[in-house]
DNA sequence: TTCCTATTTGGCAAAATATGCAAATATGTC
DNA sequence: GACATATTTGCATATTTTGCCAAATAGGAA
C-alpha cells in the first residue's frame, strides 16, 4: 500500500516544489509570464542551475514552455498550488 | 530573494510531504490517530525507518505526538494539507 | 559563414536523504 | 532486580539532489 502509485505520483509533484527557488518560481509564474533570464536575474544564480530548476517544475508537470525566438517562456499551469501556501502558513515548523 | 525565509519555511514543510511513505502516513493520520507499531505494520518497512519518516513529519510540524505508556501515538495537526491531494490530482506528470 | 544571445546538457564534486541493523532508551510487569 | 515491549538513535552505506563550469545547441543578425 505504501508503494501505491498514487503516492509515487504525488510525491513526484511535492518534490519538485520542495526547493526555496522552485518555491519561488511558481511565485512569481503566479504573476506573469518569464522567460528564463528574466527569472535568472531575480533568482541569481547560475543561468544553468535556473533551467534546471525550470526542467524540474515543467517535469511534473507544473509549468509549461513555449519558445519565442531564442527566448523561452514559462508559464504556471496549476495556479491551484499556490493556494497551499495559505495552509502551509498556518504551520509552525521547528525550523 | 530566493533565500526569503518563507520559501525556506514553505520548503521545509513541502519536502517533509515529498516521499510516498510519508504522503501515505499523512493520509492514515487523517481517518484517526496511530502509534508507531500500527504504522510499521501498514507500511512494512524496518521502524526504525517509521519512526524516522515520524520524526520528520513532526519537525516540520504536520503532526504531534503523546506518548502513552510505552506507545507513542501520533495525530495530523494540519488536515488542510489533504487538500491539496485534490489540486495535484489534476495535474499530469511525465512520470 | 561568422558572431551574438539565450538556453540546455554533460560532467563532476559536495551535500542531503533514505534505510537497515544493532544498540540504547523508556515504560511496565513479574 | 530481570525481562518484555515500544520507540528512538548511532552508524554505515547507497542513492538522490544541488549547483557550478564548460561545452553544446538553437535562433537571429551582420
Amino acid at each position: 500500500m505504501k508503494d501505491n502509485p498514487k503516492y509515487q505520483y504525488m510525491s513526484t509533484i511535492m518534490k519538485a516544489m520542495a526547493h526555496p527557488t522552485r518555491l519561488f518560481i511558481l511565485d512569481l509564474l503566479a504573476e506573469k509570464e518569464y522567460c528564463v533570464c528574466e527569472l535568472q536575474k531575480k533568482i541569481g544564480t547560475d543561468i544553468s542551475t535556473v533551467s534546471r530548476h525550470l526542467a524540474v517544475l515543467k517535469n511534473a508537470g507544473l509549468i509549461s514552455s513555449r519558445k519565442v525566438n531564442n527566448q523561452v517562456w514559462y508559464n504556471l499551469l496549476c495556479p491551484c498550488v499556490l493556494d497551499f501556501y495559505n495552509c502551509l502558513a498556518k504551520i509552525k515548523s521547528k525550523n
